[in-house]
DNA sequence: ATTAAAATTGACAACGTTGTCAAACATATT
DNA sequence: AATATGTTTGACAACGTTGTCAATTTTAAT
């Protein structure tokens, strides 16, 4: 087409520098032996020809193509919280990011992620759950030898790199906080079951319960979506039962919003009549619900590591660690209250 | 590193099936010329070596990068509906959809932006409010000649293509309709000012206000930002008026969704006692508050048709229209009631 | 002053593909 | 049968960069 201006090449500088071609790629490329004098000339030509290195035949030569792509599973919050990341890193360093949606077992999804791989277009990738839990995509990444960071796997990676988070410890701590605060009817809305994570969570809300003897009641736990009809349908079902749980843990703060919107709408308070707290990783949510108390699930921690994490692999250094889990915390925010305090609530006329 | 097998090249694959490396390509690039018997037998070998083009040479001799870039401004509901539309997309053609955040005047931002045009990275890219509010950016795009469509521009883009919706007519028609209600004092949540499309469903209220002699009342205009805590200030502000609208009109759904809390709080119901109308465009938002009558926005239709264009622009085609207008059209969901039956309320005691 | 070592520079090939153009072959037309 | 037309094929040169390795210059060591 009529994109006129023809590329200005190495060659031409080489020529206005009075040097060879090569003499510019190391100016470029920063590279050790050039004479300060001489590097100093082909900036100037640089500059005056306005050049700019031609990424694809770098690209050919070195066999890179300095792109990383992370892998997600549909839409979310999650997502979105990575995505946002993801682009904010997407400033820094040398790599573009692609983002990709990839559909466990579904066979385009399958595909597409082959031919990113197999046609040199991705340099390394980084995985989010539930994608790993396709052993096909595993496969194919481990045949490929290409780069690979795990974020929070579902199953143990046999020796991939990966990054995650305390979700046990976090669960633990957060339930033994309300333990404390006198709970002993303890609503739990679980999420899916094919994220490592939702697991972790659960088994820690139950070691807890189960340290501090109370009996664990299958009634109080409710698999709902990490959604907010999931929360909103989970709560209102929770509150519907003979004895409803004097305290709500979310593990994830959508499901939270969800529950918190079916409380108000059966007039039952926060925290004065039910506590309610929550797993988290959104960032935003003391704008919405400025009560919640959370734990912080340090996803953009996690999300930036793991891309940390995939360049260094790329570039073929050896990183220090190879699985990092990052702590959790408990951010208190005053949704929970001892349920000695808590004004009873009747139920009757709603379902 | 160990990446050990070496890759099938196009060479290997002519030896194997006893014919030209030209021929491989053509057979591989689905071009004509080439006799079905001699294509099946470069098939063939294709298949039995497991050959895959490189695409870095191809994107050198092409002088492309089979790259489009969107280009996103922070984060929110609009933007992850742009995503996860532009994600799909990414199983669709050859092109490989590279998001990136862009926040005008921000220098490292610019500069990024001028990387991946120079440097070749990108063929194309698609715009989004408010990023084609920098004149730079737009200069800079214009003067590289690189293929560009705007979506929903804030000024005209002197004849580049682009993909935008009727807001003016859809927040005319919402208006006019609940004015056919009998509303007469409406509250208006209106976005931030450097969108097209906000100025726009401005104007079409104001048209449908005064084409019916409803004198405008800037009191019920209230300058919110186009998000749930927006929302939720603008609505507690406008129903503590001395006289409070009787309908509310968000310009966005997050803003309706925090307007709709507000209301909740408040223990004003909707409709019951004020009626609720949205400019949206989420798809899921029905999952959470099923009531809300709404102009739906065409984002996903706007994101598909400016993917298109974009690429049959990149492809040096001659696309029939080159600027679209999407119409909107309402979702009645019963959130809207004449105010004659809306009962009464009564807001003393709360700010 | 001589030699050894190190730093600097450049010529040239390679990377894997596609575009160009001419050669070889097949078919249709006179 | 001879010619014109069209279809199929391949040789070879790009594309713009970096890696290799040898040539040259400079510096250090004797």
């Amino acid at each position: 087409m009529m994109r006129g201006k023809l590329a200005v090449t190495i060659k031409e500088v080489a020529r206005l520098a009075g040097c060879s071609m090569k003499t510019v790629s190391r100016v470029v490329n920063d590279e050790p032996h050039v004479k300060p004098e001489l590097r100093e000339r082909v900036l100037d030509a640089i500059t005056e020809l306005g050049y700019v290195p031609n990424i694809s035949a770098r690209q050919l030569v070195q066999k890179k193509s300095y792109v990383i792509c992370i892998l997600l599973h549909s839409s979310g919050s999650f997502q979105s919280t990575v995505i946002s990341k993801v682009l904010d890193l997407g400033y820094e360093g040398n790599y573009e990011i692609l983002v990709q949606t990839y559909y466990p077992s579904f066979s385009r999804s399958r595909d597409k992620i082959a031919a990113l791989i197999q046609q040199k277009r991705i340099d390394g990738l980084v995985t989010t759950p539930p994608c790993d839990s396709d052993p096909f995509l595993i496969d194919l990444i481990k045949k490929s030898g290409i780069a690979h960071v795990h974020i929070a796997p579902l199953q143990p990676t046999g020796g991939t790199p990966y990054v995650s988070a305390e979700d046990f410890t976090g669960a633990y701590q957060m339930t033994e906080h309300l333990i404390h605060h006198g709970h002993r009817r303890i609503g739990l809305l679980m999420g899916l079951r094919n994220h490592r994570s939702s697991l972790d969570r659960l088994f820690g809300y139950k070691a807890a319960i189960e340290t501090h003897s109370i009996s664990f009641d299958v009634k109080y736990l409710v698999d709902s979506e990490n959604n907010f009809p999931g929360g909103y349908n989970a709560a209102r079902m929770l509150m519907g039962l003979p004895e409803p749980p004097t305290a709500i843990f979310a593990l994830s703060d959508e499901a939270a919003a969800g529950a918190l919107y079916a409380l108000n709408e059966l007039k039952i308070d926060v925290p004065g009549q039910v506590s309610l707290a929550a797993f988290g990783d959104i960032t935003h949510s003391n704008e919405i619900w400025p009560g919640i108390s959370v734990v912080k699930y340090p996803l953009e921690q996690i999300v930036d590591k793991s891309v940390c994490l995939l360049i260094e692999l790329v570039e073929g250094r050896q990183p220090k660690e190879r699985q990092i889990i990052f702590p959790t915390r408990i951010i208190h925010r005053g949704s929970i209250l001892s349920p000695r305090n808590q004004i009873p609530f009747n139920t009757e006329g709603k379902t």
